[in-house]
DNA sequence: CTACAAATGTAATCATAGTTTCAAAGTAAT
DNA sequence: ATTACTTTGAAACTATGATTACATTTGTAG
């Protein structure tokens, strides 16, 4: 493997002149940083003049300035992704080229980036208007989205009361509209190949005076336009369609959060729908 | 304290043109080290001209190119002298014990430790099973898994023929199991309250000779007795729910591989079904 | 369909970074 | 002390990067 450049410094520092010397030991200092700015700042930091940066880098065997700065920031970014995981292999029974490898890397690497755009008062907010009961509750997806869309509502309708969802893919989703009054949440999954039927419906929804709540991909929906609160999902795969992991984990986390958020009134609920499913024997006692 | 380049992209985001955006991608994508190059190499990796780089940067607030970059160079400097990013915090906008960042944490365990317990023969033997168009496919789910075999089903019904949706938590499912016959490959999804129609339902499919597909989790769904391939998943959350995150995961994964085994005949269903969209003008057109 | 405004890229211009030349200063050997 | 050689930085030069002006394209309202 390549020597980094601080390997290289240190194997040639002995036959490096004074002033040479005075700038290895200032790029050393705080390595790689040092190097990352223009080669007058790195001479001036080092006290010395420009021709001898210039003249080091070629000692050092890189082709002028650039390329060694090239090099660290190679070097930096190295240490930058993922310090730990990196090329971790996920399913370490296949190879790393295996699509369970390929696929989970990229989905990992959407959660990471989710995670970090995204705005923790906006999540708080959105939190915040699914635990208001008083806001009636809508949600619809788009066709890709509709599982999602009919996940969050299967919890939320244990969670609280007034929880409808609007298949948002059939044409008769006006008529869910009819009793949305004032204030209640509209809650809409919307990824790319956007529906113009669920901009419609975001239209007319906000015109009746609804909080709309978007939950959407890096290029963000349309319906953004009239949103009062938006999150927004990395989505990219190495496949044709796009994945959807990371707003599955928003969506739960959402859930978790607003079941946090009024666990009081949850609980009673769930236990009721506990006592309702032991008496229809859906499920199997302890298994 | 004053914003990180990171955040003000995202308070901004929706302020910004559609070029704009897609460089915003970009950066975003490897903060902070995309911006580490000239402002021409930025510009080639998101596609767009240099004076979009340009006018972005100011828009950002900074008076050019180079002050931006400054700021980057600040901010990666910052990180690395800073030891405590060894336990990330996912996202940085909210306190560590956030829900989000706490769901987070359990979410990518689970993807980690699923992954790793996986089985990868099953894995491309159940693939194939699924790319076999002369096996029709059954798709199935329980209460909570409903909208993963939804979400599966659709997929499934673009990539190939002869995919059926049996909606297990209706009593109509029998019906849907005349037309079953020998070969023919039944896939359930069965999380811990596993229900008996789901028990029946695949007993009853292996009578008539179907093989048996299972995505469970690590406790096992009973009809495990049953089936000749299956999926373990960790589902564990710090919530009331389980999280079916890393089941979506190895759904998609699974779509993917099917896909990219036969691609040369799902790309004509594909292609087909864009020109249905067309006509129906469902979608918007480039937005 | 037309007219206008916004967005975006091309190309010219300007600024700064990087390299090279060369002369001055330092150093070591005679 | 003188000469030959090495090191070094000032300054000229060249290349590349950044900015600006302007034309083209795209989208939108009338």
């Amino acid at each position: 493997m390549k020597d980094t450049a601080q390997e290289t410094i240190n194997k040639i520092y002995d036959s490096l002149t004074r002033a040479e010397r005075q700038l290895a030991g200032v790029i050393l200092e705080n390595y790689p940083m040092s190097g990352m700015g223009s080669i007058t700042r790195l001479a001036e930091k080092a006290s010395v003049s420009t021709p001898t940066v210039a003249r080091m880098v070629q000692k050092l065997g890189y082709s002028g300035f650039p390329e060694f700065q090239d090099t660290l920031r190679q070097e930096v970014e190295a240490r930058f992704s993922n310090p730990i995981a990196k090329h971790e292999s996920w399913a370490q029974s296949a190879p790393e080229a295996h699509i369970l490898n390929r696929f989970t890397d990229a989905v990992m690497s959407n959660i990471r980036q989710t995670l970090a755009n995204i705005d923790s008062e906006q999540f708080d907010l959105l939190t915040a208007l699914l635990a208001d009961e008083k806001r009636a509750l809508y949600i619809t997806g788009g066709r890709i989205t509709h599982a999602l869309s009919e996940y969050l509502h299967l919890h939320m309708q244990v969670i609280r009361a007034r929880v409808r969802h609007i298949r948002g893919t059939s044409n008769a989703w006006p008529h869910d509209l009819l009793d949305m009054s004032e204030g209640d949440v509209v809650l809409i999954y919307d990824i790319r190949r956007y529906e113009n039927s669920t901009l419609r419906l975001a239209e007319i929804a906000k015109e009746r005076g609804a909080k709309i709540a978007l939950i959407t991909d890096q290029w963000q929906s349309p319906v953004s336009q009239y949103s009062d609160v938006s999150l927004k999902c990395r989505i990219e795969a190495p496949s044709a369609w796009d994945s959807t992991v990371s707003m599955m984990l928003l969506s739960e986390t959402l859930i978790a959060a607003v079941q946090e958020a009024r666990w009081d009134q949850t609980e009673s609920r769930m236990h009721a729908l506990e006592d309702m499913f032991d008496q229809t024997k859906i499920f199997r006692k302890f298994v």
